[in-house]
DNA sequence: TATATCCCTGTACCCAAGTACGGAGTCAAG
DNA sequence: CTTGACTCCGTACTTGGGTACAGGGATATA
């Protein structure tokens, strides 16, 4: 009988289900602007359109790579503002940034992974992790 | 005169300018049990051993390591034993984590790179990034 | 000795990123 | 048409890592 399908969308729980995330956090999104609130068909429950559930994926997806909600709701500015040019900067901005990050957890990488490797070849007594913490040097 | 010299310890704004902390921090610290209180001489100020400042200046190492103050409070924990073994285990888990962020940051770096670069080359009409970025696909 | 600059304690507040909950409304299956 | 699962909306609470006072002591220096 081909019940009206998807193009109306999903429900908020099916929404959350999709991209693993909680009903409470979409809704928390809502409050903070950072996904909008889709219609609601008169006196009926909200259906989230393809398009949300995509922004949210992209949300959730730039959050494990270590932006802050203030930093997707930029990129996701990227869409609005249909300006090639402010989109580059903003991309470049970014870059940048991670480019950076990395940088710095590559010291720390390579700090640990000195660590470690002096602390499997040394004695248990003077343990090096204890040794190069507190002398303070990274 | 030789007034009773640095034995005595430091106080609480010496310690924080030590380890370019807050006075606020320290104090902090001492709320969570994380650094012990030193003890007041009766009816004085309080002075902060060597001690205390090696194992704050251990605590902010430790953070600028990534470790969450809860770890550094387990390592903290460790130096009582001075246990290398599950140290060397805790360094080896930060490792991972580290590791893993750096994997994680390059493919968006790469991937943000390749959007500016197709950017640059492209004309202002269908602006790769926007066209990158609607799919959705990291 | 007075005055400025620290310290001490307690409590309150801040931000990010949610989570929890109460009291409604809606919907689908039996 | 009732029951149970969901949804809606608003408000309050949580956690981590701090900051900011307020209203008192302590201390060093002129």
């Amino acid at each position: 009988m081909l019940k009206e399908f998807s193009a109306t969308g999903v429900t908020i729980g099916q929404a959350a289900k999709a991209v693993d995330v909680n009903v409470e956090t979409i809704r928390y999104y809502h409050r903070i602007g950072l996904l909008p609130l889709p219609p609601r068909a008169r006196g009926s429950i909200r259906r989230y359109p393809v398009d949300s559930v995509k922004r949210l994926s992209f949300i959730r997806r730039a959050q494990q790579l270590g932006f802050s909600l203030e930093e997707i709701a930029d990129l996701l500015q990227l869409e609005k503002t249909r300006s090639c040019g402010s989109a580059r900067k903003i991309a470049e901005a970014k870059l940048a940034d991670v480019t950076r990050k990395i940088a710095d957890l590559s010291g720390i990488q390579n700090y640990l992974a000195t660590l470690v490797r002096r602390c499997e070849a040394g004695k248990t007594a003077d343990c090096p992790i204890f040794e190069a913490l507190l002398p303070l040097s990274i």
